[in-house]
DNA sequence: ATTATTTACGCAAACGATGTCGGGAATTAT
DNA sequence: ATAATTCCCGACATCGTTTGCGTAAATAAT
């Protein structure tokens, strides 16, 4: 089964011209006669004629498409940081190929090589948790493929980066716990190499120090899968809960970790916040409507995706190599809720 | 800036050859001798050499691609059925580009005259909620386009279909509803015109004559925009709430929806299940962890996805065109929690 | 009337890859 | 030794579109 649109050869077959003729008077040039384009232009309208996109990329050696590589599509933070995207791409002509990693390198690898043989323009990226070696990209991105980065940046590469500025997000997160009389705070987070997990344990670490906290490396749990994976979360926190120093409260630094610990605490009876406080970072928007309501470090998204994808564009369109980057940090919100309500002065 | 891939013309100048003899080797023909073969084949791993997809598809008349039309990305469901899309897509050699209507008449047809332009080899489509006219897709559809309805479908075309069993599990919730003590049960739904709404309604209507419940019009309210936008649930909750007949439970029948509507009673502190029971169709993975926990109807997104795509490249690949259409319809699941829990027997 | 200019169009090349055809050289058959 | 066959490879056309260049006819300038 195949369609078959119409071109500008049968145009200029059924009208007795040329080519050249046709395509010139489409793109209404001062050479054809105003009867002749008048005839063309009617025409092409009633056999509702559109240029054939792939011709066209062929010849001008771009495609109008961007690619964006994340880890997952039904995340919240990513599907909005997509629609971000979609609106700046929609409005500068672009069109959008979206692929998953699913936090796998693999997957990743082979994404970009698909996107790459000069089927797109350009390539927004987040990361894979799992992703340690960045050849691949490296590769593309110094024989000119323009790459933006966001959210999940990869440091050896030099261009624009939009990320949220993690670090303060998750010292402000946890000085809100300890503000709320928590005395034993843990943190849950991504793949320990990923920029995001680095930049939030960094921020709760701060603060923990700031405040003259109790804490030490176990204190910390990764989640290699960003939490992808139920049975990841739990072992985590199981071993936290088991701990000698079991902590009060937790902030969890992603999306999946955050409502695979609400979902094990209910589980396994852990009330919140009394038993154990948490904020998480999410971009759900019913976080609200939980039990109990989730204070959650929201961050951007949408806001994140239009910037890297205007900054893309520009990259893609600009005519000589770009050497200045920007990095864009934008601030994400802390919303206080239940969860991380003050602490209930035990004994 | 421009990415600039290595072609198939850069190989046969380097090594001496002409453009047909490098192509013939890479694809291995006999006509080769294997001295030149191995040549070739080792320069243009070194190279990293890829075929340009965009010359191919202008070759073969073909993109391998597909194109999918959904009115959300950020939606539970839609995000689930696009994975299932994309496992299938994957695996057979294509690739997926994503558009959104975002519930927007305007934005569908221009985004299927995109999609059209020959840069999709097949459309996967589930309408916006405001569309009531069909032409376009319907002119794309005769013209030989391969369509694959899923979720939301258009009658008017003859073709591959993959839905959910809506009017029986509209059926299913309302009756759960009945059998726990509810007597005046209100529905409301998406657009009218929409397909899933309409099967949805009848089956809520069956149930309720069936067991001799009472109910008119003004028990079913009507979301025009698919409960995208708080206030028309708003809207419509206000109706209901304030009617002669106030009901003791609702059914909601899409994903927004039924966020929407926990969202109002929070809101209004209308307690569920005391003061309003209710049941709503989700995808959401953490409906259980909302206060109260939410009975929801849940639907195979991953799994239409999945089949959707399937039939969409057997009709893309297959010779003849294709007359013998599938209808697949599959079971939805109803999950009961605290949201819908027997009726507290007041008086 | 002759030349210069404008008008309005067609021809051909190009983008990258493939497939058809054809042909020179080497080998085998007669 | 000549004819037939095989082996390798190159030239060319093709997909749809744009664009530089060429040019016939019509008009304007001399």
């Amino acid at each position: 089964m195949k369609f078959e649109a119409i071109t500008i050869k049968d145009i200029a077959k059924t009208l007795g011209l040329s080519t050249s003729t046709v395509s010139r008077a489409l793109r209404d040039s001062y050479e054809i006669s105003p009867e002749t384009k008048a005839r063309v232009i009617e025409y092409a309208r009633e056999m509702n004629y559109r240029p054939n996109p792939i011709a066209l990329s062929l010849k001008e050696k771009r495609s109008s498409s961007i690619g964006v590589l994340v880890s997952e599509i039904a995340n919240s933070f990513f599907s909005q940081a997509i629609n971000g995207i979609e609106s700046v791409a929609q409005q500068k002509g672009y069109n959008v190929v979206i692929a998953q990693s699913k936090e796998d390198f693999n997957r990743e690898v082979s994404a970009l090589q698909y996107l790459a043989s000069r089927s797109v323009d350009g390539i927004l990226l987040s990361v894979s948790s799992e992703t340690s070696d960045f050849s691949t990209i490296n590769g593309l991105y110094s024989k000119g493929m323009p790459v933006v980065c966001f959210d999940r940046v990869v440091e050896s590469i030099d261009t624009h980066k939009v990320i949220v500025d993690n670090f303060m997000a998750a010292y402000n997160a946890t000085n809100h716990l300890i503000k709320n009389g928590y005395k034993q705070i843990a943190c849950i987070t991504n793949a320990a190499l990923l920029s995001i997990s680095r930049e939030r344990v960094e921020g709760y670490k701060k603060a923990m120090t700031d405040k003259k906290m109790p804490f030490d490396e176990k204190s910390i749990g990764y989640c290699p899968h960003g939490g992808l994976i139920y049975e990841e979360v739990e072992e985590v926190m199981n071993q936290l809960i088991k701990s000698k120093n079991r902590p009060d409260a937790v902030i969890a630094c992603s999306d999946k970790i955050t409502t695979n610990i609400m979902r094990y605490c209910k589980l396994k009876k852990v009330p919140i916040p009394d038993s154990l406080a948490m904020i998480g970072f999410s971009n759900l928007d019913l976080t609200e409507l939980l039990s109990p309501s989730l204070s959650v470090v929201r961050q951007p998204a949408y806001e994140m995706g239009k910037k890297a994808a205007e900054l893309l564009i520009t990259m893609i369109e600009s005519k000589r190599p770009v050497l200045d980057f920007e990095t864009v940090i934008l601030p994400a919100e802390l919303i206080q809720r239940a969860s991380s309500a003050k602490r209930k002065m035990v004994k």
